[in-house]
DNA sequence: ATGCATGCAAAATGTTTGCATTATA
DNA sequence: TATAATGCAAACATTTTGCATGCAT
C-alpha cells in the first residue's frame, strides 16, 4: 500500500498521522518478523520517540482497523504484529524454535488459499485471515 | 492412546492419577473443541469436581509434557487444550468467528505435512507442530 | 476550536508461584 | 510415609480503560 492511499485510509477513519504513528510503520516495515509492544516501544525509544506502551497498543488498533498490519500468534501470551502482506507476493509463514525462541520467516509453497475457497464454499464461511506457524527446533537447539 | 499408556506415563514422570486429572481427560476427550481454563473448570463444576484455578492449569501442563495435550491459539489471550491429534486421522484446524466467536472444527485435506518434511531438509529446522486455524465471519454473521 | 492523540494510573485479564495442607500410591 | 496434588493468596505479565492534558488540522 503506497503512502497516499494509507493517509486517505487514514484520514476516512478520522484518525491523524502522527510522529508515533509514522514511526511504527517505519519500523514495521524494516523488520521482517513479527514485533510485540515492548520490542516495539524499544525500537522507537532507539528513533529518539519515546512513547508510552498505551500509545503503541492504540496505534497498533488503528493499524489494525484499516488492515495495514496483522496479529500473529507465537502461543507465548504476547500479541505480535507485523504489516499485513495476505495479498502480495510476501505472504509468509513462521518457524519458531521453542527452545530459544528464535524466529524465522518461510516462504512456502502452501495451498491456503486453496483450503480457503473450499471452506467458503462448503462451510458458507467467509475466511478473512489464517494462522499457519510451526514450531519446533532449530539447528542449534535440536 | 489407551488408558494403560497413558497410566504408564504418568508413573514414568512420577505423576499421580487424581480424580481432577482423569475428570479433565474425560471432559477433553468429549468435547471436540479447544477449551480454556475457565471453560474446563466449569465443565468439572458440572461434574461435581470443583477445583481451584491453579488445579487446572497445572494439570494442563502435566498432559501437554506427556503430548496427551496440545495448546491451540485463536488469538484473543487465552490458552485452549484440546487433546493431541497429530498422529492419527483426527488431526483437524479450526474456523473461528470473528464477530460471534463461534468455532468450527475442519477437516482439511492439507499438505502441512509436506510443508513439514521441506522444512526439515531445507532449514534443518525439527517441526514439531504447526498451528494452523483460519478466521473470519460465519454463515449467520457475514 | 474541535476532536483525536497522549501519558499516567488504575483496572482488568489470564497465568504462575510460594507455601501450608491434604491426599494418593 | 514419602511425595505429589491441592487451595489460597499473592505475584506477574500483558492489555485495556478513564480521565486530564496536549497537539494537529
Amino acid at each position: 500500500m503506497d503512502k497516499e492511499t494509507i493517509f486517505n485510509q487514514f484520514k476516512e477513519q478520522g484518525l491523524k498521522i502522527t510522529k508515533a504513528c509514522n514511526a511504527l510503520l517505519k519500523i514495521l516495515e524494516k523488520n521482517r518478523l513479527p514485533l510485540a509492544e515492548v520490542e516495539l516501544r524499544a525500537k522507537l525509544s532507539a528513533l529518539g520517540i519515546v512513547v508510552n506502551k498505551t500509545t503503541i497498543y492504540r496505534q497498533l488498533t488503528h493499524l489494525k482497523k484499516i488492515n495495514l498490519i496483522r496479529e500473529v500468534d507465537f502461543g507465548d501470551g504476547k500479541k505480535r504484529f507485523e504489516l499485513n502482506t495476505d495479498d502480495c507476493q510476501r505472504h509468509h509463514h513462521h518457524i519458531i524454535c521453542t527452545n530459544c525462541k528464535k524466529v524465522e520467516e518461510i516462504y512456502v509453497n502452501d495451498d491456503v488459499k486453496q483450503i480457503e475457497l473450499e471452506i467458503s464454499r462448503n462451510k458458507k464461511f467467509k475466511v478473512t485471515s489464517h494462522s499457519l506457524e510451526f514450531f519446533g527446533l532449530c539447528k542449534n537447539c535440536k
